[in-house]
DNA sequence: TCTTTAAATATAAACGCTTACATTTTAATG
DNA sequence: CATTAAAATGTAAGCGTTTATATTTAAAGA
């Protein structure tokens, strides 16, 4: 087997206790001890073992990153990546360890949060999505268990940390943005309404229309989840209309991209023809034709932000629920265009 | 604290012992008693705890996935989250959980790989990379720590157990049908050197210009990271020749977005003006404009297969070193075209 | 020099599980 | 009905740490 505190002791003629302090760097134990100690651990070469370790303190130093459970099309969105790799850095710099969920479905999700939870895998769990009535995070706050969202709770928003955008108050600019620029034939093509960030983004779009006295139309709004697919049949729905918009918010650039592409395919062009605004900027989103007006939501720094307050929550038990609010920052590039301006 | 076995075993009146063969479900023990057993775990709420289990048999159930170190770059590449969905799914069907690396760079990564192994973190490591000279990779073989590679190992191949596509093939197949479109100034674009990815395409591409006779242009000849950025480059590079070629081979879909977009910007379209065949058939690539023609290589598909190979070497302690080359085909779409069509 | 106190280290009991081995119970055999 | 074998369960020793408590050693005070 592999060298232990036990072994390391006996070279460096102490107590395995006393190695156990000078790994944890305890001040009881003199300099001139832990310099021998040290040695001993170098020479045999001495790895703790975590699960020992685990065992003994009750905790994993590991945190669990739930992604939504359609994982096929979840882990396309680029949007997940980016926000693991922002808790990742946090995560290397504070020596915590990184579970990812694995499941498929709903289902096979809730039951692998439950292992984590119980098996004490991770100290704590980041949730990357928010939506209505979820059992696994109903799961959580019954079971007291520390964690975080991305994304804004549907309930108890008042004693849960949370990290998220003003995704109201971007959609209300994007919105006027595209008011300004003479439209007012907008159709809002959101995510599946059971995330909470669908019902903020159209929540914002619906008060930018009535602040500008533009009536409410409910043909123009359109839900369906994030992807390329989706957003095709989005476009076919409102091209086929007898009032077509001229303009659209999206809330994802996934979905924009495949409502540019749908759009071609109707034989219409982005913006000369209908105006976008999109959300996230992702990578992509300058390297489309036309390079995509979105807003920034700052992906990266919602995952840092996130793993922060997890952590702050493990370090110090009582920590009170937080609520950080990541800015938005619109990148207007080229796919939106003033109405009736054809050049 | 929690409740444990010997809570279990004293309310079904048996030993401990018996509980734990009752999880594992032992033949040992009669129905009945599993019955009560069973009945007791559910009424306490009875869930076992991980690292005592590890602790006691001294693995993990949990395999590492690393990623290149450039997490910058590297995650912002739908390939990685993809290899990562197939790997989730057989984990997930076997039990096995997930770590997923965070290391920024090499030596962060190198450290957490150590850490891994060191530390009984993980039963085995599926490398998602490979290239020359790869420390990690080396202690790794070093320390007859089980893993697999997807990719192919620079050296020792025939003892390392990875999965593959056959790059070399898959590239002088795609290279061969821009010959055939009357192409004879063709360059290259892979990624940097290290990668034995790259080194594969490169001779693919080799071998179908010297069995069609055409002479090997240095300066067609271009490395870089995989990203939109290098892309951009390296057309300004290509494009500003005495003889710019008429077509190109891209070893990755992200990069053929960023060399379509910076075409359009020096004034050519595609594939008008220039023709492009590409690697890796992310969903984006048929979303573009032009579609790209693009090899599939099944990204998902290497990550299941990596997965599996990883757990069969877990298994079964001997299990002989393997190598699975999943298969891959070209996605004929509208990035290349016939020379001297022009239409 | 003898206490008293502080500093340094050792002892041993957890942590929650698995498993080799021992023991008891049950069934089968002559 | 005793004997033996097989089946079912129990006992206890790990697995490699941490940590409360005890002990030893060294320094300080009287």
């Amino acid at each position: 087997m592999a060298v232990t505190i036990k072994d390391v002791a006996k070279k460096a003629n102490v107590a395995p206790s006393t190695v156990s302090r000078v790994i944890a760097d305890s001040p009881r134990i003199s300099t001139d001890t832990k310099k021998r100690v040290r040695k001993a651990m170098k020479e045999l070469g001495y790895h703790p073992n975590v699960n020992a370790r685990n065992l003994a303190v009750r905790s994993s130093k590991a945190i669990g990153v739930i992604m939504p459970s359609s994982a096929e099309t979840a882990l396309q969105n680029p949007f997940f990546p980016e926000v693991l790799r922002g808790v990742g850095t946090v995560a290397h710099e504070t020596e915590y360890s990184l579970y990812v969920s694995t499941g498929g479905n709903d289902q096979q999700l809730y039951e692998e949060v439950k292992r984590m939870v119980y098996g004490h895998r991770v100290d704590g769990i980041i949730l990357l999505y928010s939506r209505m009535n979820d059992a696994i995070m109903d799961f959580l706050v019954e079971e007291k268990f520390p964690f975080v969202v991305v994304g804004k709770p549907y309930e108890n928003e008042s004693s849960i940390t949370y990290v998220d955008n003003d995704n109201v108050s971007a959609s209300k600019d994007v919105t006027n943005h595209l008011i300004d620029f003479g439209h007012t034939a907008i159709a809002f093509i959101g995510g599946t309404t059971d995330l909470v960030v669908t019902k903020d983004r159209e929540l914002g779009y619906e008060q930018a229309l009535k602040d500008a006295g533009i009536p409410y139309n409910e043909d123009y709004i359109i839900h369906d989840e994030f992807s390329r697919s989706s957003g095709k049949k989005a476009v076919e729905q409102l091209l086929t209309l007898n009032h077509p918009p001229t303009a659209m918010v999206l809330t994802d650039d996934m979905m924009s991209l495949g409502v540019i592409n749908m759009l071609e395919e109707f034989g219409l062009e982005c913006p000369d023809d209908i105006s976008i605004t999109s959300f996230n900027n992702l990578y992509l989103s300058e390297i489309t034709r036309p390079p995509l007006t979105t807003v920034d939501i700052q992906i990266y720094k919602l995952g840092i932000q996130g793993a922060k307050c997890l952590i702050e929550q493990l370090q110090s038990k009582d920590e009170p629920a937080k609520r950080v609010i990541v800015p938005y920052a619109i990148k207007h590039r080229s796919s939106t265009k003033r109405l009736h301006s054809n050049d």
